[in-house]
DNA sequence: CTAACTTTTTGATTTAAATCAATTTAAAAC
DNA sequence: GTTTTAAATTGATTTAAATCAAAAAGTTAG
């Protein structure tokens, strides 16, 4: 119980509430661990509440026909998913997937809704964190319909740089949140076309790659590529 | 004044207020009449309050450095648009444009927030809304991330006749929110292919074509085509 | 350490769609 | 009703990327 609790105030929708109000939720709540690549929801599921990433990372995706994974999202730690399935639906609209052993804590719908109406703070740090994903998504739109593919990786990779890169003496350094595999189809391509596309940048000297990170030799030209 | 309360009660966002509530929020924004084609805000312009479709539609989009426009969505009577970037951010992320000559309701910054802090219907009404708008850009993504474009124009036909269908004895009768060249750039295409896509559809007898509406024949096919 | 499996890379070919160019049709302005 | 402007269609060509096939590199398991 206080474990949980401590956990979850490191989540940012939680962090306004008192310690009392933590207890409500812990209550009315429970934590689950998730191994790797095991599935949390399903598409089409009821949505009965909803997910925080208290440790690991969520992917969110759907499904197409031919079995190739849309993903919409990954979640870290901190971040709330399937809100909107609570909010707007009977169902989850797309599958749930940890991509490492996670932990993440389940909250009932009723409770949920409740406790916002009871908490406009609440209400107002998740109003913020749907706008951010909107963006995102907004973002991602604007990716993925770039024409070209090395477009669209050099339109992912500034937008890499202001998330999560790190300055090194060699350059702005990215450790890609996927595998190549999955990156590929998140940019709406294939893993083929990626891997010509990464060793294209790497011959311009755009890029250069190493473990498995990307270092940006030159912004610039990836700016020229993405517009 | 009592005008303007009775077209915001209209407004499925504010359905829920009593009318001394109204009266609250018409003193702290106000209505503006846009002509067709003006622009409402610029992308990167200060995000200093949101908006209220009252009459018309408006058209919230991006645009790309070569000049064509990404369209996010097309916000018609009663929906709000611009909440995300009253909330996530300090500039709009994107431009809004009237597409037909349309009013809105233009409610300022800070008095929103207040309002929304002490009005949790209010925040619950508008994370529904919010909650609406991401499946919507989710099933966008899902469409145009399909590789064909008669796939991302069948998915999108039968988007629409969730949304807005008209059963007629000729078949499903479909209404384009938007010219052709609009619905291309939505689909991640440009004109001469649509048309050429369309073209293919009516030859196999899957639509018809009559005035500005498409007609439905073979819904199977279009499920076909979609994946 | 070797085997089995998965991911990534490279090559050759095919294909869908973008581009370029021009015409037809429709809508708006006069 | 005629002119002007914009939207939609059609044709010919080019191009980027998907597909098919196989090898190489990297991971995991026994």
């Amino acid at each position: 119980m206080e474990k949980t609790k401590e956990l979850l105030k490191k989540a940012s929708i939680f962090s306004s509430l008192s310690d009392a109000e933590l207890s409500e939720i812990v209550q009315n709540g429970r934590l689950k661990k998730i191994a790797k690549d095991s599935i949390i929801f399903r598409q089409g599921e009821e949505a009965t509440g909803v997910y925080v990433v208290v440790k690991g990372r969520v992917k969110v995706y759907k499904l197409g026909v031919d079995g190739r994974q849309h993903i919409l999202h990954i979640f870290g730690e901190g971040e709330t998913f399937a809100e909107a399935a609570v909010f707007a639906g009977k169902t989850y609209p797309a599958f749930a997937e940890a991509v490492e052993n996670s932990t993440v804590f389940y909250l009932y719908k009723d409770r949920f809704l409740y406790l916002i109406e009871r908490k406009p703070s609440l209400a107002l740090k998740m109003l913020g964190s749907q706008a951010k994903l909107l963006r995102e998504f907004a973002s991602k739109l604007e990716v993925i319909s770039l024409r070209e593919v090395s477009g669209r990786l050099a339109k992912y990779l500034l937008g890499q740089i202001e998330i999560a890169s790190r300055k090194t003496k060699s350059g702005l350094e990215i450790r890609l949140p996927m595998n190549k595999t999955q990156l590929a189809s998140y940019l709406g391509t294939v893993s083929e076309t990626l891997s010509r596309t990464l060793k294209s940048l790497k011959e311009q000297g755009i890029i250069e790659e190493e473990n498995h990170k990307i270092i940006i030799k030159k912004v610039e030209a990836l700016k020229d590529l993405s517009g």
